[in-house]
RNA sequence: GCCCGGAUGGCGGAAUUGGUAGACGCUGGGGACUUAAAAUCCCUUGCCAGUAAUGGCGUGUGGGUUCGAUCCCCACUCCGGGUACCA
């Protein structure tokens, strides 16, 4: 039931197409088929009420095109897609005007997966996740409760930007410096920083790990780095200073032990616990007014005024432990008490901060590590600068001669001997906050109760090693499991989604919801009081966003198990992601999650291998035809959708691919795609005459001229290799010079046209699809192989050999593909205009690259 | 500041990683077909000089290695991205 029109009408062909796909299950995987297996990965998408932009078929068109490509080559393909769906502008919806976010995300769905399915991305929507499906982040919870059995997460009060206008919790990056101080970025309100009770998961247990995994992935070199920078391991050593006057101790993390001779004051954080213990009396006003700016500043503001360095002394003094000396201890910002020990031993000699820091209060500065004249002196041959280099310890009583890397050991003996100091490894990341004051996200199954009703609890539902509690309402409370079989525990329904003024999450007023009575020994909850049961009242913080997609590429392989978060079995025949693609901005956060929970799933035997993307792509960025960023208020976006309506699906594909290289940032250009269009235009008219029917010049029986089946083979080899490594830009190029020989000849077999239509195919699938109908074929195109190209095609008889005198290019000829090298230099030689050029001059020597260049140097 | 990218015609980009720089496409110019337009086809299009043959210059800048450099080395300029006192 072909459409016989003579024109390509992409506007009738693309949802014919579209539907048949979907009807035949054309790309639907089928689990354990006996065939190797394709998985590509592609980062799903936010269901935003914007709609798609421009950014997303980028990628998506490289993953579709892959896709069919493996198809084609016989592979069992998985392409699935889904839906990150919880997340702070669905729930701002809701705050607003008060409809479910539910209802939102789903008409939101419902308009991104026809937008895709109009570019024809032919997606396994049979395998479809949505992380706000119950049957979905019942498993998100589940991980969880892992994690809280495992002791990987814990309770804590931490300092969150609160806005008290808006009622609500902000993330960090919600919150602007201004020179007012730190607002909200929406409405501008004054925002401040308040301890709320947060969960908090333990990657930094994972950091090792998570750092060594990054070996063997086939990732950009720079995503990597950027991961293990991120990280941030740094070998140093612990050590302990004794606080004059207290029996305190004050304990510091250096990476450069072997300076410590030079060490001659130390700084602590503003927030460290020792601060008001070690103040002296005289000093205590300065200090915690100090203290207390720091608090209010945020981490930006601190970092921004790093120029200057500001603090105050404590009045107290410590001892350094090799000297013996005195020195002064002070309280800075630009310590961190999330680094380290939040306290530091200050050696200004040889470290720039610590160096800006003591010229400002005028500290002693004891060069310790001879620089051999490399750093900077005035007059006097005081440093003028830190050095940071290595040398010889200089100033450093018996370590004095020793050289800066062994001395950095043995300094560390010799205060380990002393119970002083050890070894130590330090990193830069963090705990990952995991917990939000929202309405529109993952509920923890997790319950409070009593410390003596703790007591009574079941060690299967308990974080054993390390039992968690808080203060809730002024009382203290544990953290407690819930049973398997509550889960999912779904979000209650509430009247409100704004967050209290405290900054409690909406779920804090679901009052039914919260407070449940629970079975000691299961972990069965009632709403009612059970005999035996005890009292406890629900977690109401939920998780970020960041949870359900943590995970999502497991759920593919399996996503209705309601049993288990996936099949083993079926684990191990996918496996992890062969490909995954998606946009560097998540090089960090996204993907050093994905690969935590990986590991401890790992840990936890549910998978097989402990890496979860084996190879990355990130495209690159799509900017406007002014060459900016895309963006609303610049008036540059461009839309999918009024380009398939002028151009269709295939040319919108066939563009963006065309535009350069996929992981380059490219300006769009709406002119080019006339280009395209043509193309498009030409492919069609090989198969397709004027009348609508089949072009007279193309049968079975035809002759195929030698040039045109070399340029088809040569294209098959082109196109299939850069599919392979998602050189699309340059395969598009290839088959426009196909074309174009295909178009000249004067017969064409049926054979060359279906396989110049078959290589065309996963880029431009509606056309193929229906040119191949067109040929007389029936099933989809995919199903048809793919073309292998003949090495001997490819052989041409004469070469053009370039002859060049001194390197600059004189003359060529075609010459025997056999051509030796002497008879190369011969004809070169032959040439009028080589020997015009070589004419009075004496031949010093003769080059010849086979197949390619006669070189002659003459002077 | 530090860490990554990048710089090639009027524009997007290509170049088997040391072998004719500018493939392919857009734009511009000229022509064919047409009553006309669209569509299609052909020629042309890096810069300078020249009617031309041809010659010179040319891959951000300056040096170097080489018979030969967009590619390798050294120094620098500009642009983009990431990061932010991590001891």
């Amino acid at each position: 039931m072909a459409i016989q029109t003579k024109d390509y009408d992409f506007s009738a062909i693309e949802p014919k197409w579209q539907d048949f796909w979907e009807t035949q299950a054309t790309y639907s995987a089928k689990d354990f088929e006996d065939k190797p297996t394709f998985y590509v990965l592609d980062m799903f998408p936010y269901p935003s009420g914007a709609g798609l932009h421009i950014g997303h078929p980028e990628g998506y068109t490289a993953s579709d095109a892959l896709k069919r490509f493996k198809k084609a080559q016989g592979f069992n393909v998985l392409h699935p897609m889904g839906w990150d769906a919880f997340g702070l502008p669905t729930e701002q919806y809701a705050i607003k005007t008060g409809k479910h976010p539910r209802e939102t995300t789903e008409q939101n769905v419902a308009r991104f997966k026809e937008q895709l399915r109009q570019l024809g991305f032919a997606y396994d929507w049979e395998r479809e996740v949505n992380t706000t499906d119950p049957g979905y982040f019942k498993w998100t919870q589940w991980i969880f409760m892992q994690l809280f059995k495992k002791g990987l997460a814990y309770v804590e009060e931490k300092p969150v930007w609160f806005c008290p206008d808006l009622g609500t919790v902000l993330a960090n990056e919600e919150v602007l410096n201004t020179s007012e101080g730190p607002r909200s970025e929406r409405g501008s309100f004054p925002v401040e920083r308040r301890p709320i009770r947060q969960w908090v998961l333990r990657i930094t247990e994972y950091a090792e790990k998570l750092i060594a995994g990054l070996k063997d992935l086939d990732w950009p070199d720079s995503t990597k780095r950027l991961q293990e920078n991120w990280i941030g391991r740094s070998e140093g050593a612990e050590i302990t200073f004794d606080v004059s006057g207290h029996d305190a101790q004050l304990s510091v993390f250096t990476t450069r032990p072997d300076t410590l001779y030079g060490a001659t004051y130390m700084v602590i954080a503003p927030e460290h616990p020792l601060l008001s213990k070690i103040t002296t009396a005289d000093q205590s006003d300065a200090v915690f007014a100090y203290a207390h700016k720091a608090k209010s500043k945020s981490d930006l503001e601190r970092a921004e005024l790093s120029k200057e360095k500001t603090g105050v002394w404590t009045g107290a003094m410590a001892i350094n432990p090799v000297t013996g000396t005195e020195i002064p201890i002070w309280v800075a910002d630009y310590v961190l008490m999330t680094y380290g020990t939040g306290a530091i031993m200050a050696v200004p000699a040889h470290d720039e901060r610590d160096y800006a820091f003591a010229k400002e209060f005028d500290l002693a500065i004891t060069q310790v590590i001879e620089d051999s004249g490399a750093a900077e002196k005035d007059a006097s041959g005081a440093l003028t600068q830190a050095y940071t280099g290595p040398g010889d310890l200089i100033n450093s009583g018996e370590q004095s001669g020793n050289n800066s890397e062994s001395a950095k050991n043995a300094i560390i003996e010799q205060l380990a001997a002393d119970g002083r100091g050890e070894a130590t490894v330090n990193f830069k990341l963090r705990d990952w906050l995991f917990s939000r004051q929202r309405y529109w996200g993952e509920p923890f199954p997790i319950a409070w109760v009593s410390e003596a009703d703790y007591a009574q609890v079941d060690d299967s539902l308990k974080s054993v090693e390390r039992p968690v509690s808080c203060e809730l309402n002024g009382q203290l409370r544990f953290a407690v499991a819930l049973q398997e079989s509550e889960l999912p525990l779904a979000l209650p329904e509430v009247e409100s989604y704004t967050p209290s003024p405290d900054g409690q999450s909406p779920l804090s007023k679901a009052g039914e919801w919260l407070h449940i009575y629970i079975d000691p020994k299961t972990g069965a909850t009632s709403s009612e009081a059970v005999e035996g049961w005890i009292p406890a009242s629900r977690e109401t913080n939920t998780m970020p966003q960041w949870a359900g997609s943590c995970w999502y590429y497991l759920r593919y392989i399996d996503p209705n198990n309601t049993e288990a978060l996936i099949d083993p079995e079926k684990e191990k025949y996918w496996g992890s992601p062969d490909l995954y693609i998606g946009g560097a901005e998540h090089a960090v956060l996204h993907l050093l999650y994905a690969r935590f929970w990986h590991h401890v799933l790992y840990d936890l035997g549910v998978l097989s291998e402990p890496e979860p993307f084996k190879k990355l792509f990130h495209q690159g960025i799509i900017l406007g035809e002014d060459g900016e960023k895309m963006s609303k208020s610049r008036g540059n976006v461009v839309n999918p959708e009024t380009i398939i309506e002028s151009y269709g699906a295939d040319a919108l594909r066939l563009y963006l691919m065309f535009l350069g290289p996929l992981e380059a940032m490219k300006p769009w250009n709406t002119n080019g795609i006339e280009g395209i269009a043509r193309f498009l235009r030409k492919a069609w008219r090989l198969v397709v005459a004027e009348d609508g029917g089949v072009q007279a010049n193309v049968s079975a029986t035809a002759e195929l001229d030698p040039e045109t089946e070399r340029v088809l083979h040569a294209t098959i080899k082109k196109v299939t290799e850069d599919y392979e490594s998602l050189g699309f830009n340059t395969a598009i190029s290839q088959m426009m010079i196909c074309v174009n020989q295909l178009g000249k000849a004067e017969t064409l077999t049926t054979a060359a046209v279906e396989t110049f239509i078959k290589l065309l195919a996963p880029l431009a699938p509606h056309q193929s699809e229906e040119l191949w109908q067109r040929l007389g074929n029936t099933g989809s195109i995919a199903e048809a192989g793919w073309p292998q190209f003949d090495e001997s095609k490819l052989v041409e008889d004469t070469i053009k050999i370039i002859f060049q005198i001194n390197g600059k290019y004189r003359g060529d000829a075609q010459l025997p593909a056999d051509v030796t090298k002497d008879e190369a230099i011969a004809a070169a030689k032959a040439n009028a205009k080589i020997s015009a050029h070589i004419e009075g001059k004496a031949i010093k020597r003769e080059i010849y690259v086979p197949g390619k260049i006669v070189n002659i140097v003459a002077v």
